[in-house]
DNA sequence: ACATCCACCTGCTCGC
DNA sequence: TGCGAGCAGGTGGATG
């Protein structure tokens, strides 16, 4: 559910709400939200304390706090988590993690995750040539910040050899897209999800990555895919570009270009929707 | 080095 | 009504 522009959105939440502020305290609940910080809670709260917050940054699906230490505070939204930015006095929700209160008692920044699978931890092992932590130097740039590199994108995946959703969901290669926005660009690019990577000409890798691009800054603009409470913006808020979602979750109904009726399938353990008439299936396995 | 599979979680919906 | 199965799916470690 969060993918890149969601986690965008809740990157300009926190820059609203919580850049500038110092640290008063700290609360951890539950022992999973800081199980990538392999210090324990008691280190995070106690490096967390005090700290101020110098900006609000974002790497695809990955949010990062740089403070003023020059340690960072990460975090991953997984499946479920939220930011919301709270009066102290507002009683604590059931899946509340994590909790920061700041000097100035204004409103606190709390964690919650209904799943757990998204998490928190500290770092100060440092920052790449990128300005993104050492320890993020895994993920690939996302298509929309100055670092991606559409020549050296378009290289490495005809490299792969593997199916074309595949390699785009593979956060080494291209950060930030999920399996819904995966669908949506594969659709706009006319592409079948199993299209062998290592087959894709120049021209439909370019058509790839230009729906790609597309589609993120759509949602960017209009704030966000979300289906349900699960997702909530920093503030609140929850985002509306599920109304403009051309194949996922759409099966059954026409595509809005050909007018067949839009396809549900299993593709490496995940739902995928496409268009069977403007995503045809590949004949022999490879194409 | 690369590709694939699955565990990790909770809560909702569906069918019997 | 109860209950289990299926489903949602990002990440990363294990295995190939």
């Amino acid at each position: 559910m969060p993918e890149l522009p969601e986690v965008e959105t809740v990157r300009a939440g926190l820059e609203r709400w919580v850049v500038g502020r110092r640290i008063a305290s700290v609360e951890v609940r539950g022992e999973r939200t800081l199980r990538r910080h392999l210090l324990g809670p008691a280190d995070f709260t106690a490096r967390l304390t005090g700290r101020r917050i110098a900006a609000a940054r974002r790497r695809g699906k990955y949010l990062w706090l740089p403070l003023d230490d020059d340690s960072q505070l990460l975090a991953h939204l997984g499946m479920s988590g939220q930011f919301l930015a709270l009066e102290p006095e507002v009683p604590p929700g059931a899946h509340l993690r994590a909790r920061l209160q700041f000097d100035d008692d204004g409103p606190e920044l709390r964690f919650h995750d209904q799943r757990t699978f998204g998490g928190l931890a500290l770092s100060d092992a440092g920052i790449t040539d990128d300005g993104v932590p050492l320890v993020l130097s895994h993920v690939a740039p996302d298509p929309i910040e100055p670092a991606f590199d559409p020549e050296r994108f378009v290289t490495a995946i005809r490299r792969r050899r593997t199916g074309v959703k595949r390699a785009i969901l593979d956060q080494t290669l291209i950060s930030g897209v999920g399996n819904i926005y995966a669908d949506e660009a594969l659709w706009r690019a006319k592409l079948h999800y199993a299209r062998a990577t290592d087959r894709l000409r120049r021209s439909d890798v370019e058509r790839l990555l230009a729906g790609i691009t597309a589609v993120l800054l759509e949602a960017i603009q209009a704030g966000g895919t979300s289906f349900d409470a699960l997702y909530v913006s920093v503030n609140g808020e929850s985002g509306w570009f599920d109304r403009s979602l051309e194949v996922y979750g759409q099966d059954g109904e026409p595509c809005s270009r050909c007018g067949a009726l839009i396809v549900r399938e299993h593709f490496t353990n995940r739902s995928s929707y496409r268009c069977p008439k403007c995503q045809p299936k590949p004949r022999n396995g490879r194409w």
